[in-house]
Order: structure tokens, then C-alpha cells, then sequence
DNA sequence: CTATTTTTTATAATAGTTTTCATAAGAATT
DNA sequence: AATTCTTATGAAAACTATTATAAAAAATAG
């Protein structure tokens, strides 16, 4: 039975007769290291079991090759789906990925950044808590240039990289699709509004659609949750349609949203989308398999993940303090399938 | 502007004309240094902005304090729920969490174990991929004494901790179920099953849920998907609901194969569950939302998430070569929804 | 066969923390 | 007053890989 103790250069260097930084450069493929050399040390690495210690070596050259990914939650599709897009391309480069998960706790999250950084991290992505208003826990990376993105939920002022989608122009979009739909009385389901996140740009181009096309913007047609659960949407959208001049139409800022107000609807024996046309949004697994079909907004979840990881991964490779951290806007796309669509395009 | 180079307890020391050693033990509150020199010590490091380089504590104490998660992917939500329950159980207890997704890659997982031995992780999760039947890649663990604990998709011959389900009993269950509201032609949809992995074993339930009262077991059936898709599992219940002498109930190994079946089932004006019952696996979020609610086995991903974890913390506080690696059960249950539902138990 | 250049290897410093062992100062015991 | 026991702190080694610099060996030129 083999037994614990790692076996390290020195013992390959022993074992060899070699100086420990010929067998360092050798296993590295260095220039200034015969063939011969290279050859006899990394087959008796080989025969020896030696495994790097990336701790070690990482102490030394002060990088650990790892990403920190710090986000609200891991089970929400789109967050998930993002850190595959992140480990994919981190692993692609060697780099490994850390996950901490703030569960929109502020305390949480400065906690995990502060654990982060004690882990000398290579670099940091983040999508902020709910509740995140002072952000000065970043502050740490920026000071000693390790490279932080922000992505989806990103702070209002701090100045670095961001990958997002314009939440405006989607709030917008959807909203505009539903007129074009020719619904005359718009709802809106949002969340958390009072944290001022991307949820409030969703609603500011749903109004201004509203606004523009001449279609009433009314109080009683928009309802706030205070969490984003299946059943206190459900709650929510019924109390929408037995409003004495039902909506005829709802944009709802997630696919769980929109799921329990077409479900609400069908409970009532409204036809969908003739009496009322929902589109939600994020492209969630389930907007594909109820019935009828979600239409909604996509939300390129992997891509913002491979985007991030790769301006980190540049960032690391081109240190340049004082770059301009510039804003990646990905583009979101109004995916229409049978809950919106009242009108067949020739 | 504050200019990179980390404060260490070196910069401490000095500042406070007290030795490394010192400064060390104060920070962690060892019992031997004076609540004054403690106090003194947190200050300073307070202000002279001091974070610990877990890095080079790595490195000395040989441990990281890092728990290495594999997975085929954390995109499913079985998955994404199991990541939870570790991240949250190893966070208590001041662990990382790196993850890795093999993407049911034999030469990725090999690959991904070698890099997580690499990064000298203090303990690995791993819940291994279709195609694996070769384990040897685990064996540098065991033989280094790094805790191992296999989750939900086990091999089947290796000595090491296990936290899975009964799977066997389940199928047996759901089926049983589905005969006691009264079905007499039960189909069965799975994937993968070349593969001989865990869905085989609920296969083997089904089929002995069926010889024990006495209904057909028929090859028409039973199913076997390449991939566990809407699309392909839409096409496959289709198929099943077309047979001459039509099913009338289904066990599927996964929600979203049960969802297709429903979908198809709607769409050739079946009742459910009168003419058609339908059980799913895992309690994924759609079996909620999905009209009728789906009825399932419950698979608690998130405890044992959190089990996995709590396995490797002990290991790794209490180190015991010789321990019999023991294997968790975690309970499951039939979580009775409309799909089913056929007999109102008073 | 020197002198010079090129190739290869060795030495030692370094990264930042933990820990073993040692020591000094003061308190308690005889 | 001498000894032992506590308590608090310090010095130095250890953890492993990397790298700058020095040194040695080999190859080439004149």
C-alpha cells in the first residue's frame, strides 16, 4: 500500500542527481534544458507518482490559477448555466473555478470577497446580492489589480469590467412585441423593486413602450413581489386577472412568473394568448415545456459566463492597470412561441 | 492610491516589534498569548489592512481547505441543487468549493481528478459520469488519504463513502403506485441504459413492481432514450401513446421525459391521469409547474449535497485509514401530484 | 592549445504562514 | 533564597516550487 508523502522535486532531483531547478525547468519544457534531460526527468516523474503542488507553486509565483465566482444562488437556471459557461472556458486555460453562493445576503457576500481575496484568487466574477448597495468590499481587487468583472447584477457606479444585457431595451422590447400582439391593457410582474436592480430597467422600458404606443400606464397593472417564487406570483397574477378591467396581456420579468400567470389564467378558463398574452423572461428551461409555450426574452446565460471568464483570462494575461474597463453588452432577443403569439405573420 | 505588495504578518511583526510566531497565534486566539498582545495584534492587522494568505497556510499545513466537486454538469437541476447543499455545509465550516463538470467525459473526468489532486484539494465529491466504468483515477485518493465520497451516480465497485439512494426501490415504488391507482398497462421510459448506471436499477423496480402483481412486462413498453432530451422523450412517449394496445400509465426516469409524455399525452386528448398516469423522478422545479402537476419521486439533492460535505468534513477532522467507508441511503418518496391521481384516498 | 562563447547545472533566495522547541520573566512553592 | 512552575514570547525550521545569479562544463574559434 503506498503510503501518504507526496513525492516533490526534491526526491526526483535525489533520485536523479539533478539540482531541484533542473527539474523544475524540465518539467516545464524550458528552453536551456537538453532534450536528454527533459526526457529522463518526466519519465521518472512518471515512474515516481510526482503530482505538482500547485499550492506551492502558486505561493511563489503569487497566482493560483483559480477564478472566484460569488453569486446569489447556484439553482436558478440562468445562474447556473452561467457558471458552465464560466468552468468551460476557465478550464479551457487551466484555471480553476471557485463558487460561493451570497444568497442575496450583504454580510454574506463582503464576507466571501474578503475570502476570496485571502485565497489570492487570479481573478473574480460577480453578479451582486439584491441587497448590495455599498460595493466597497470590491474595492480590495481593484487596488491590488486582480481582475473583476461584474456580470448581469452589476453594481450602479464602480468602475470596471461589466458584462450585461440591456435590460431597458428588453423590458422594452417585450412589451412593444405584446402591442404589436395588439393587446390594449399591459400588466407587469416585477420583484424586488425597492433595491433598484436591473428588475426597475425591465419596468422603465415596459412603461416607456406603454407611453409610446399610447396605452394606458396604470398602478393597479403592476405588481411588485418580494421573492420570486411560483406561488406568491401565482397568488399575484390571479389577483391581476379578476381586477375589474382585466389586462389583456402581461410582461412578466421571469420565466417562474410568467409560468403561475398562464397558469392562472387557464384556472380562470381564459384562452392564451386570445384573452391574454404572457411573455416572460430568461428563456428558463421550463418556458419550452409548459403549455402553451412561453414566449420570452432570451438571456444569453453561458455566453455572459464565457465573456466573463474571458475578460479575465485577458485581463490576467495583459495586466494593464489602467485600462478602460469597458461595459460587454450582450444582446437578448424577443423569442416568440404560443403564449404571445395572437398574430400569425404571413 | 494604494500600490500592490500585501501586508504579511512579517509587516505586522516588525510594526509591533513582536515575532512572526507571535503574530500568528494571536491572529487564530491561541491560548498562550496574552488577550492584550491578542487585542494589540487584531488591531493592528485591522488597520494596516492584513488579509492571510491561505495560500501559504496551505502550503505549510499541507491542507487547503478546499473541497473539490466533479459532476457531469451543474446545469441540471438535480445538480445545481447538490453544489448548494455542499457549498453551504463546506462554508459553515470555512471550506472552498471548486467544481468541475466532466460533461460525461471519461478522459475529462480523468483529467479533472488528476487537476483536483493537483491543487491538493482536502477532500473531493464526485458523482461520476455515464460513461465511466474504469475508476482508477480515484485510486491517488484513497491512497493519499484524501477523503472520497461518491454521490448519487456510484461505481460500483470501489471502497469508499457513498451517499446515493435507493434507486431500485424507487422504481419499484412509483410503479407500485401507479398500481394501486388502478393502471394495468404500465410503460417506462429511461436513458442511457447501456450504461449499466443507476437508472438500470429503477428499471429492475419497474419490472418487479410488475411481475409482483402480476401485470405484462412488455419490451413495447419500455423505452430507452440516447439522451435525455424534450425533444427525444416528446417523440418517444408519442410513439408509446400510438402502440396499439395503448399504456395507461408510465414511469419516467426523469421529470422532463415525464413532462414529454404529458405534453404528447395532451396532445392526443388524453385525460390525465384517467386515461394516462404519469410518475416522474427527481422533483425538478417544473414538476410543480407543469399542467397537471407531475407526480414524482423525490431526490433529496440538496441534503445529500450536504451529507457528501458533512462526510468529508468528518474524514478530514477525525483521519482513519481503516475505516469502513460506509453508505448513506437517503430516503425518497412518491410525491403524489395530479399526474396521477387517480384514486382520492378518503 | 588557449580564449571565448554557448549550453547546462547548482546554489541560494523567495513566497507567507505554521509549528516545534527554546527561553525569559514572573509567580508560586518549598 | 532557591527551586519549580506558568505564562508569554521568540527564533528558526518547514512546507514545495520557482528563479535570479553564479558557476561549471562543453563547444567553437582563432
Amino acid at each position: 500500500m503506498e503510503e501518504n508523502k507526496d513525492v516533490t522535486i526534491y526526491d526526483l532531483a535525489n533520485k536523479l542527481k539533478l539540482a531541484t531547478s533542473t527539474i523544475s525547468r524540465a518539467l516545464k519544457d524550458h528552453p536551456t534544458i537538453s532534450t536528454k534531460t527533459i526526457k529522463k526527468v518526466k519519465k521518472m516523474a512518471e515512474e515516481m507518482g510526482y503530482v505538482p503542488n500547485t499550492l506551492a507553486a502558486g505561493l511563489r509565483g503569487n497566482k493560483t490559477n483559480t477564478i472566484g465566482v460569488l453569486i446569489p444562488t447556484v439553482t436558478q437556471p440562468f445562474l447556473s448555466s452561467l457558471i458552465s459557461g464560466i468552468e468551460i472556458t476557465a478550464r479551457k486555460s487551466g484555471y480553476n473555478v471557485i463558487i460561493m453562493q451570497s444568497h442575496d445576503s450583504y454580510e454574506e457576500e463582503v464576507s466571501m470577497a474578503k475570502s476570496l481575496y485571502s485565497s489570492r484568487v487570479s481573478g473574480i466574477i460577480c453578479s451582486i446580492g439584491m441587497k448590495t448597495v455599498d460595493t466597497s468590499h470590491f474595492q480590495q481587487f481593484v487596488n491590488n489589480n486582480i481582475p473583476l468583472v461584474f456580470v448581469d447584477r452589476v453594481p450602479k457606479d464602480f468602475n470596471t469590467f461589466r458584462v450585461i444585457i440591456d435590460n431597458y431595451a428588453a423590458g422594452y422590447k417585450a412589451t412593444k412585441h405584446l402591442i404589436e400582439q395588439g393587446c390594449k391593457r399591459i400588466a407587469h410582474i416585477t420583484a424586488g423593486s425597492e433595491f433598484g436592480n436591473l428588475y426597475n430597467e425591465r419596468k422603465r422600458g415596459y412603461i416607456d413602450a406603454l407611453i409610446k404606443y399610447n396605452l394606458p400606464v396604470e398602478k393597479e397593472l403592476m405588481v411588485d413581489l418580494k421573492t420570486v417564487t411560483y406561488n406568491e406570483a401565482l397568488k399575484a397574477s390571479t389577483k391581476l386577472l379578476e381586477l375589474k378591467n382585466r389586462p389583456d396581456g402581461l410582461f412578466a420579468s421571469g420565466d417562474i412568473m410568467a409560468a403561475s400567470a398562464i397558469q392562472s389564467a387557464k384556472r380562470k378558463g381564459l384562452r392564451i394568448p386570445e384573452d391574454f398574452a404572457v411573455i416572460g423572461f430568461n428563456n428558463d428551461p421550463i418556458s419550452e415545456i409548459i403549455d402553451p409555450n412561453l414566449s420570452t426574452i432570451t438571456h444569453p446565460a453561458a455566453k455572459m459566463g464565457q465573456m466573463s471568464a474571458e475578460i479575465i483570462l485577458k485581463s490576467i494575461k495583459f495586466p494593464n492597470k489602467d485600462e478602460v474597463k469597458e461595459i460587454t453588452f450582450l444582446n437578448t432577443e424577443v423569442l416568440v412561441r404560443e403564449s404571445s403569439k395572437k398574430i400569425t405573420s404571413s
